[in-house]
DNA sequence: TATTGTGAAGGAATTCACAGCC
DNA sequence: GGCTGTGAATTCCTTCACAATA
């Protein structure tokens, strides 16, 4: 299954935006739509969307534009979403217990299925229909759970501990909200969000007031 | 205070990375560092961070390198973080109420001093210290608050309600969590993070695999 | 000697513009 | 006529390489 070219990384965060107003659309039953109009919706230029979908084939009809039905089914095969995910979470405090209950997860297919704490209390709870393990136990339980994405919630400090164990249970994608870098084996792949660290990009533009962003 | 150069939206983004570094060394005890040791402790080249500080200054000891402490200032600087930010928060669901207890803003200086919520068996309570008000009492109450930056925790059908009040309230920075685009005027800056859309840009990269991310 | 700061080179991503197709 | 798909042009970002400096 190889792809042609190299897919710039820019164009991969753009599917998913493009998904968004795709299932947009279908809600609204709208049936067919064109790289101008959905520039208009995502706040992009035609050309970058039509670009974008070049690298992985001709999803439109010249003269027409697309069916958001189909282009929409593409780009999720694409991003691989056109299926259910199992995903398991490592701490169950106050973030990792709304990503446990959020419903924007389910919605998009992503499933938590299995938790793990280091809390005595916690551990051995069902919360939400989730178990909650010790993190210790994650390489024994994680390879039966299903799951093969990760989320870590826990404090910066257990963090590394958090990833280690989810890469001992076989986990190969990993979402991390701690601040700070994990250190891994190069065949996982760590996506990091840093809440912080979007609040100081709103300080910076509103110190410098002037360059939009 | 203007600038020379129009500055890269992914020097700002790296701004925050460098700060993060650099506060670690400062707890560290280490005096004095090189573009070459910082960039081997993120992940990125020595030219790089060089070329990033350049736009702003020259901050650097040809030769020796940089002082931890006086780069420190100077970055948390130019990002605004050399203060306190007050900020609004609406939506005190699990997400919301993770946000308000959550360390790591009051870490970096971001305070939650005011809440808003749509449930009535939430509004008038006080949570982690901080008054919960009706949305629809952001205009009146957030001018007097303090706060600067909002962030928006609530569910996507109550996000442009949210945006509008806060806007209404005076501010002009928001963070917002819901899924989809909420209108406001040019001169307010909207950062959004979508929770899902990581997982997705996981899921490429799993189903994809071979070009590392 | 070690390391910065920066002009120049190189590479990547975006935008332009239009041939080709419906 | 309208719109896609794409080579070419352009803009933006990163890396190179070295003169300047402590």
């Amino acid at each position: 299954m190889a792809r042609p070219k190299k897919i710039p990384g820019t164009t991969v965060s753009r599917l998913s935006v493009y998904v968004r107003a795709l299932q947009k659309l279908r809600n609204e039953g709208v049936v067919t739509t064109s790289s101008e109009k959905l520039a208009e919706q995502i706040g992009l230029t035609a050309a970058q969307i039509r670009k974008d979908l070049a690298y992985f084939g001709q999803f439109g009809v010249p003269g027409r534009g697309y069916y958001v039905e189909n282009l929409y089914n593409e780009i999720a095969t694409i991003l691989g979403i056109n299926r259910r995910w199992e995903v398991a979470l490592a701490g169950v405090g106050y973030l990792g217990y709304a990503l446990l209950a959020y419903n924007g997860f389910k919605k998009q297919g992503f499933d938590v299925v299995i938790a793990f704490d280091k809390d005595p209390a916690k551990i051995g709870q069902t919360w939400e229909g989730v178990k909650i393990y010790d993190v210790a136990e994650a390489p024994s339980v994680l390879p039966e759970s299903g799951a093969e994405i990760g989320i870590i919630a826990v404090p910066a400090a257990g963090a590394q501990e958090a990833c280690d164990a989810f890469v001992s249970g076989g986990l190969k994608s990993i979402l991390s909200f701690a601040p700070g870098r994990v250190i891994t084996p190069p065949y996982v792949t760590v996506k990091r969000v840093d809440l912080a660290m979007e609040l100081e990009w709103l300080s910076y533009y509103a110190t410098n007031a002037g360059e939009h962003g």
